[in-house]
DNA sequence: TTGAAAGCGCTAACAG
DNA sequence: CTGTTAGCGCTTTCAA
């Protein structure tokens, strides 16, 4: 009992019009004459005539589609950009087709060339890293491409963001007005220029206003997980620290949770501060002072970005890279 | 310097052959002598060429893309049933339009039609709900669907779920093994069949295998959220309740945050078991005692149906819903 | 205000 | 093993 599909010429000839015009009505265009787009109008109605968006792309060469390339669906700080994305594209009429790509070069290349077969409109993509060859694909591509968050060393490409370095100078002289000499970077990969750059470059610099020597076993390398935060409470345990800023609030959350087990009591014999403001800072106790980033509108600008992009406004090419402010929050993981 | 783009015309004229032969390599057709299938590839490289999914789809009336409605990415329950899904599908060489229906009944229409209108091979539906227009939707359509995870009152539809009433019974009962005779239900809405039925039927059932009469005002009934409930434990303290069996684990996470505020010790004073054993069970403290599901694997079985049904496999109409193993963690806001 | 007709780039018989 | 030929369902000139 398959449906038989109904087509735009099935429409015309029950409304003896041509397909133009039921295109036309369909599309809105004013230059049908009311009768006309009346009795077309019924027709659709009638026959529940839905226009195939996919002979509609092949025709227009426009799939009102956008790709968005995040790392992990399930990590909140990009679930949250995801959000003002999503919010923002059906505003726009636009479909987002979300793939997940684990952060892994290959993978994130093999699906941004699917979604480029697939004629998506227009790009988003959050990573930690852009690839040669990932550069190489957006650079001979005419689909314009927006980066969302967390990365930085990529001025070739329209992106949103804040500013990374000052936020981190900021939060590390927080904990150094505190009297925390020893003030720990602890912090997701090195190799990500978020990490590795932005925020360290950040840290150090707060340490050089404050005159203290920057001090290489403070730098605490891990992979950025809950697990790696809990687990590294042992090692920041038996170094003796009491103040760490960390890049990413699962880690901290996982730090923090592991001193508290371990019978260390944050803030009053450690200092803790993060990153994201995602909602790990805010449901974990005590609740963890943290930079504040306006994650939603971070994806909710990338999009719009993208659609002035879709629309070939290159008309200002010299704010093709957006900075939204930061801002800060004492919780209870540091002192008054 | 519009690229122009290059099509299986140019490949096909370049390399002296049909468009048909190209099309059967790009395809993997084996009937292609071999010397001219390198010749192709070797244009095929050198032009850099790529096939227009769109076209493609337009000819073989299949997109490779499937449709994925979810109330909200940000939510970690439903976030890692997306993951799951997102990892099969690429596994089946899937794409994944992904949207939003803020559990909107107007958008969730909205959304299912355009997604349709865009020919996905499929859809998975996550949701609290499915009103009548959207079964209207589903019935009309050819294209099948799965249910993921949180609807039950949807015997039409082929779904992935646990059982809901016997883990809620489960869950309840360890409380009132534990000397609890005041459970509470504290719920998101109950118009979702999946608390104001399966499960409140589940706490009923444990209440009357267990002696207990039900007792309406111990249904608490709320939006689900973490602010609800955290501000539900004035209420609960003010009800002098003891114990509670709670439907989601934001609402649980943010009840066990307002008692421990409200300085009522867990699971001392205050018994709680939660619902879906997402993230915040586990970084909360005491960390939350819940009834597990295994959330990637509903997702990830939910896609790997839908690829049987998109494969035309309805071999057996009888298996049509999944029912996974759901289990139980004792962690610490309950009593040994 | 409307229609005819030429594609968009590809797949899928069918014939050879 | 390969080529020819219709479409897929729609948009978009171009004329009328």
């Amino acid at each position: 009992m398959e449906k038989q599909s109904v087509t735009i010429y099935t429409v015309a000839r029950e409304a003896r019009v041509s397909m133009a015009t039921v295109s036309r009505v369909v599309n809105g265009n004013p230059n049908v004459k009311p009768e006309t787009r009346q009795k077309v109008l019924d027709v659709i109605k009638q026959l529940n005539y839905r226009p195939n968006a996919v002979a509609r792309g092949l025709a227009s060469k426009k799939t009102t589609t956008v790709g968005v390339v995040i790392p992990n669906i399930t990590d909140p700080y990009f679930a949250e950009l995801a959000l003002g994305i999503d919010d923002v594209a059906s505003m726009y009429k636009y479909n987002i087709i979300l793939t997940n790509s684990d952060s892994d070069d290959e993978k994130i290349l093999k699906v941004v060339r699917s979604l480029l077969a697939k004629q998506v409109d227009g790009l988003i993509f959050m990573g930690h890293d852009v690839s040669d060859d990932l550069r190489n694909e957006f650079e001979s591509t005419n689909t314009p491409v927006v980066v969302a968050g967390s990365i930085v060393n990529n001025d070739a490409l329209p992106s949103v963001r804040i500013n990374y370095q000052a936020a981190a100078k900021e939060a590390t002289e927080f904990l150094l007005k505190h009297g925390d000499q020893q003030v720990a970077y602890i912090t997701g990969p090195l190799r990500y220029s978020i990490n590795g750059e932005d925020r360290l470059n950040g840290y150090k610099e707060a340490m050089a206003n404050n005159n203290v020597a920057f001090n290489e076993s403070l730098v605490i390398e891990t992979d950025g997980s809950y697990q790696a935060g809990y687990a590294k409470a042992q090692e920041v345990i038996e170094k003796g620290l009491k103040a760490a800023y960390v890049t990413d609030d699962s880690l901290a959350a996982g730090l923090l949770n592991g001193l508290t087990d371990a019978g260390i009591s944050v803030p009053d014999d450690f200092e803790l501060i993060s990153s994201n403001d995602t909602n790990y800072t805010k449901v974990v106790r005590p609740t963890i002072t943290s930079i504040t980033q306006p994650l939603y509108d971070l994806g909710a600008i990338s999009m719009r970005l993208l659609t002035k992009l879709m629309d070939g406004d290159d008309s200002n090419d010299d704010e093709k890279s957006v900075i939204l402010d930061h801002g800060f929050v004492e919780r209870q993981s540091t002192r008054k």
